[in-house]
DNA sequence: GTTGTTC
DNA sequence: GAACAACAACGCGGC
DNA sequence: GCCGCG
């Protein structure tokens, strides 16, 4: 059997147009085309394999449009960046390159060319729409079309880098240069340019002057204007099942929303966002084997929390974070965003240490203390000096943004100083935490912690509860920001050390785990200037995704179970609650006195 | 998850 | 653009 | 000084 013919021209000889022409198009037998376009096919596995065909109008490249075979297109695409898809028609594929400035028609302008996979050649003819969230998501125009002709043999040039070629397009004509930039140092580039000849000229800047479609001679406004209008009418004729259900879910929203005339379109989609939460947990019921399978609702999540005012870019929002419950990063990220409003009024701008679990809670995870450059925009800081001298750049967050922006990150625990950016070194809130013993039953703590609620009244102390996740309590308390570290510290260790030593069954203040035995750990140490505590509303990187809740006393009394506060119960637990369950802590105004000190036996 | 290096 | 590697905390108490 | 702890 004969072998198919590689189109080749020799370096040296220039092709005629008919040698082209024919080079491409079956001049031999229809085997050697039928193999072409199963070349072609291969080429464009990986063009296939980066988009949804059920959901993207781009054409599949199942049909070869019939042709010369020396096709070029330029598609103006308004994706997350405005950019201009360069491509050529070779072996039945096009070649394809992003030009983000487009092409210039002076021969000293060069212009960035990034190769991007091969396209079917009946993309060249794609006008339209690609819906947000699929692969290049945005409007394509088409900026120019005609043919090109390679100055050499194109196989060639592609490999050596260099290729030369004529255009004869709508817009652009005459000889361009595509040249690869060194391969090895920086990134493989390649760049765009005029040959010098008369069709370039250094006074016309041909992207600006005809920004219009050749075929349909609209702007991309326009296109995206039409494609809007052809989607509604569609959506009325043949509503798919995710139509349908987001159709609920506004629907929802809207009738919610209309009882208290919220025109505030973020909490609008914050509502939307519970809703989806609450569908989600519908839907997972209770089970929660070693992986469950995604949630019904989760690709809404993620539609949904793509359009959170935050001014930077979410990625990866269907990686699952909490396997055993299917927990997506997008799902985090709406968590996040719901209890924003609740969780920021206690750690905005203090300084935080992260838990981050980017891959998910089972897979490598770490502190993360200092902000790394490409850190979220909305995540701020403030600047420490280390008792060594040195100077660190801690995080810090202002609002829901910089929330989101640790979720961002795969944060999944938040953990904070006991005290405000602007006063680093005086410390402002104060933490109890009962570590239980794991033979420790749950009333007994929730006993010491209104033991340490009387104790702290006595002292002139008002205090609240939350859980943490596990199976301790923090009874917190605002102070004023009066005395150092030092003695923030030492105060709270006569506190602890004094319940021990009035209840030495019950309690320790010792951390060593042989003392804890039996007992509950009344840990002080977390009010120490390098020390941190988990932040209220923080998820912990467990199974379950279990929430450092804020409770009222009175919930304590009543019993509570504080693993059954998730980032899935939570969102809901406020949703119903008249009132913050830390209500009134914002409005304490109350130091240590020289009286409490000395009601504990220290000097004040 | 992001940045930098390399092809 | 893709594949890959490096990097992302540390101080304090107990004994 | 090392280990455990969070
Ligand atoms: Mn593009
Ligand atoms: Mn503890």
């Amino acid at each position: 059997m004969k072998a198919c013919a590689t189109p080749s021209f020799g370096a040296s000889s220039r092709p005629s147009p008919r040698a082209l022409r024919e080079s491409t198009r079956g001049t031999e037998d229809a085997r050697c085309g039928l193999m072409a376009r199963r070349a072609a096919t291969g080429k464009l596995a990986k063009y296939r394999s980066m988009r949804d065909f059920k959901v993207t109008a781009e054409p599949s490249g199942d049909r070869s449009p019939r042709g010369k075979g020396n096709s070029f297109v330029i598609q103006k695409h308004a994706a997350r960046r405005l950019h201009y898809d360069f491509r050529l028609e070779l072996d039945g594929v096009l070649l394809s390159w992003s030009v983000p400035k487009g092409p210039s028609l002076s021969p000293t302008e060069k212009r960035l060319a990034v190769r991007t996979e091969d396209h079917p050649l009946d993309y060249a003819s794609f006008e339209g729409v690609i819906p947000q969230g699929q692969y290049g998501g945005g409007t394509v125009a088409v900026w120019d079309r005609g043919t090109w002709q390679p100055e050499d043999d194109p196989h060639e040039a592609m490999k050596k880098g260099r290729l030369t070629f004529t255009l004869d397009g709508e817009k652009l004509h005459g000889k361009w240069h595509l040249v690869r930039t060194r391969p090895q140092g920086k990134q493989e580039g390649w760049l765009l340019f005029k040959g010098r000849d008369d069709a370039a000229n250094e006074n016309v800047d041909i992207v600006e002057e005809e920004p219009r479609s050749v075929v349909t001679n609209r702007t991309i406004d326009q296109i995206a204007a039409d494609s809007d209008r052809v989607w509604q009418s569609s959506k009325v004729a043949e509503p798919t099942a995710m139509e349908k259900r987001a159709a609920r879910i506004a629907k929802a929203g809207k009738a919610a929303a209309n009882e208290e005339r919220d025109t505030n379109p973020r909490k609008n989609i914050h509502r939307n966002i519970q809703l989806a939460n609450e569908a989600a947990k519908k839907a997972r019921g209770k089970k929660t084997e070693p992986a469950a399978p995604p949630s019904a609702s989760a690709a809404s999540v993620a539609a949904l929390v793509r359009q959170l005012p935050l001014g930077f870019q979410l990625t990866n929002l269907d990686k699952v974070l909490y396997p055993e419950q299917g927990i997506t990063k997008a799902q985090l990220v709406a968590y996040f965003a719901v209890v924003a409003d609740w969780m920021m009024p206690q750690l905005h701008d203090r300084p935080l240490t992260l838990v981050r679990c980017p891959e998910g809670r089972h897979k490598q995870c770490f502190f993360q203390k200092k902000i790394l450059p490409g850190s979220p925009k909305s995540i701020h800081t403030v600047e420490i000096e280390e008792e060594s001298g040195e100077s660190v750049e801690y995080m810090r967050v202002k609002d829901m943004p910089g929330l989101v922006g640790l979720a961002q990150l795969g944060t999944l625990e938040i953990h904070t100083w006991g005290c405000h950016a602007d006063k680093v070194e005086r410390p402002d809130f104060m933490v109890f935490d009962l570590d239980p013993a794991p033979d420790v039953e749950w009333d007994r703590v929730a006993l010491a912690a209104f033991e340490v609620r009387k104790r702290l009244n006595k002292l002139g102390i008002a205090s609240w509860v939350k859980t943490t996740g596990g199976k301790g309590l923090h009874v917190c308390a605002p102070i004023k920001r009066t005395i150092d570290w030092e003695r923030f510290k030492e105060f709270t260790k006569l506190f602890a050390d004094t319940i021990a030593a009035e209840h030495p069954k019950q309690y320790t203040s010792n951390i060593s785990k042989a003392a804890r035995k039996g007992k509950i750990f009344v840990d002080y140490l977390r009010n120490g200037r390098n020390a941190t505590f988990i932040a209220p509303y923080s998820p912990r990187a467990r199974e379950g995704a279990p929430v450092a809740t804020p409770i009222t006393w009175e919930e304590l009394a009543h019993g509570v179970d504080p693993l059954s506060f998730t980032t899935a119960t939570v969102p809901l637990r406020l949703a119903k609650l008249k009132k913050d369950p830390w209500h009134g802590i914002e409005d304490a105004d109350q130091a240590i006195t020289a009286a409490a000190w000395r009601a504990l036996g220290g000097k004040p």
